[in-house]
DNA sequence: TATGAATGAGGGTTCATTCAT
DNA sequence: TATGAATGAACCCTCATTCAT
């Protein structure tokens, strides 16, 4: 019987379980806002426990971010990899990240609290760690912005100033469509983004 | 004699210093982070003159948010009353927000993170009338919109759709510009978002 | 009016008089044991106002430590000072520890588990300023007895050792006389504790 | 078949291990910053098992004091019962309890913050059981003393003044080999206590 | 028998708020 | 009016103890 291997792979699900009841409450309440007490109660666990399975609160915070950004960035990593064409590779990346807070609805109000501001322990503090990664992320996309400027694709601006544009713009748009509730996750937003960051608002007659 | 008159004016402007005091260490350490005592410190009051002046902390808050939204939606509006053009107006709205947090770099901090997510009592909360303000905002932004759609100097599409799109764009060009910290709050990205957004990033030979 | 001066006053007597409920608490349950609740209680202060006054409860221990260890050290140098006569001053040594536990019975016990072992952060911890305070005593004692050797009224002997005899005489006698509560400290214990030490224990016969 | 005895012996030595762990934990932490995690790993058992073989942590304490005390006790009785002599028999106990410490240090701080005080439930609690164990002792010693007077081998005074006396000298002196670390736990010292004790401190023709 | 996961009461500390001056 | 001393509820975290396996 592999015992070890048991009780190992059930630690590992109680504390996928509490990273998750944590999640719920982050994005409820923020970091400060959050208790333990709470997200013990939530995972349906004392919070002694909550200190077995994890170092303290803020252990837990930082572990819940590394491993959404991972995932967030593993996923479009992967679905810019199967794209060659520097067109295709936008459009993947808008798909990618509607994907995956369609997903993980309740990460996005931690993810955009984190990334409000990037400063050092401000209101919400985004982990060392996790600001490598997600400044990866987008140095990744600002050279895809790079290549098609250079083959002519795009027009001639600062890569990452391109970046920030369309990360805005889908934050913008995916915060409204959690929100605003209204049909479930419009569907045709990522089409939307995609038309307008390509060919802008104007209609063809304004050019 | 205006004896009321003049203790009510100097009540105002202390309650005004108080309020810039609290909009700088809010902006530093968010609404949970801050405490009575060092926004008393950073106003040169005492704690207990903080309550004389204001409800509570969170009464303080409020009319904080309250006051700079708007400010913020007065300048907008007055602007653009100033222009005819639906296109002018885009662009009027677009510099005027650069404008105001030009001016008021700390309370873009606290913005972001209240219109993170506008569900009620978050991490950061949205007062209720501060919401109005700032929905009375957006819809005045989709009614440009939505006459230039009419008029077919924009592309068909949901008015309200555009403004997140916009909004998204300048609010993350602007956190970068203040975070960066680069040249001072990057003159020319007014102009960039609004080449970015009007005629998209395709260059003419890719459309 | 003095006006900053009588508030600051009393602050210092607040402060006195919460040393001195920490003192008794320290004494009965050591630091650990004591809480800061009960410290609170007994200074008839809430908790929140003990650490307004104090950086914490290690810092109200260690500045209690240090207040009675600088008093008892004071009072003992300035009785040594008016002694010329190495034999007076020895008898005056001891007869200032007995005054000085006599006054300050609840600070022998912490005293006691203080300098029961003098290494970092044991059971007890001794503050480093204390303990350089205490070392400076006991070198002051062994300095006497290093005189009276040379001026042949001591045995040849180490001095430092000759501290540790004498010290742990008066030490283990206040212990009984404090806590065995027979007749209010017995008052003939330090003529005592001069005799034994000085001429032994053996009747003049046996020698 | 005798396995109840054979689980019954096992079943001591594991106690007696556990002991030894205590005790090396409790010298080091004391009583209350002593956990039953650390004890359990340094017996290398889980803390489930620890309490399997004991009430509890107070429980482990009492039993390991107690168990000390009997052992220190026992030794001083069966030397003393060797010595018809007097002086003998104060220099057996003298050499005794160096003896005793010298194999058991780590008992020493336990024993030291033992005795420091020894009313009830204090910093660190002597239990009922040990104090009987030590004040047996400390009468035996008295005994001594009482017979040694009646023959005009030593002066008059209260016996149990002059246990205290040589106690607290031996202690001192104990405390100091051990956490001084000078030469390996001073051989001499005993001896110096002997003759300090016995003769005093004057020089003859100070007499 | 032996384990260690799970619990929850309790302790140190912070801070919004009050109120006597 | 203006102060800041004083309060106590609430939070994070630890650890003795239990119990299912």
């Amino acid at each position: 019987m592999s015992n070890p291997t048991r009780k190992e792979r059930e630690k590992q699900q109680q504390r996928q379980h509490i990273l998750r009841a944590a999640e719920s409450v982050f994005a409820e309440k923020g970091f400060r806002g959050a208790t333990v007490q709470q997200i013990a109660e939530r995972a349906d666990f004392s919070v002694g426990h909550i200190y077995n399975l994890f170092e303290n609160k803020e252990g837990l915070y930082v572990e819940l971010v590394n491993m959404r950004a991972a995932e967030h960035l593993a996923d479009a990593q992967e679905q810019l990899a199967q794209q060659d064409d520097v067109l295709a590779k936008v459009r993947t990346a808008i798909e990618a990240k509607f994907d995956f807070f369609r997903r993980h609805r309740q990460f996005f109000s931690i993810f955009t609290h984190l990334t409000a501001d990037s400063r050092a322990r401000g209101p919400v503090f985004m982990p060392e760690s996790c600001r490598e990664q997600y400044e990866g992320y987008l140095r990744a996309l600002a050279d895809i912005f790079e290549e098609g400027i250079r083959s002519g694709v795009f027009v001639e601006a600062d890569p990452m100033m391109l970046v920030f544009c369309l990360e805005g713009m889908t934050r913008s748009v995916i915060a409204h469509s959690l929100y605003g509730g209204k049909q479930e996750f419009a569907a045709d937003a990522p089409a939307l983004i995609q038309r307008i960051f390509l060919d802008g608002v104007l209609a063809d007659g304004s050019r």
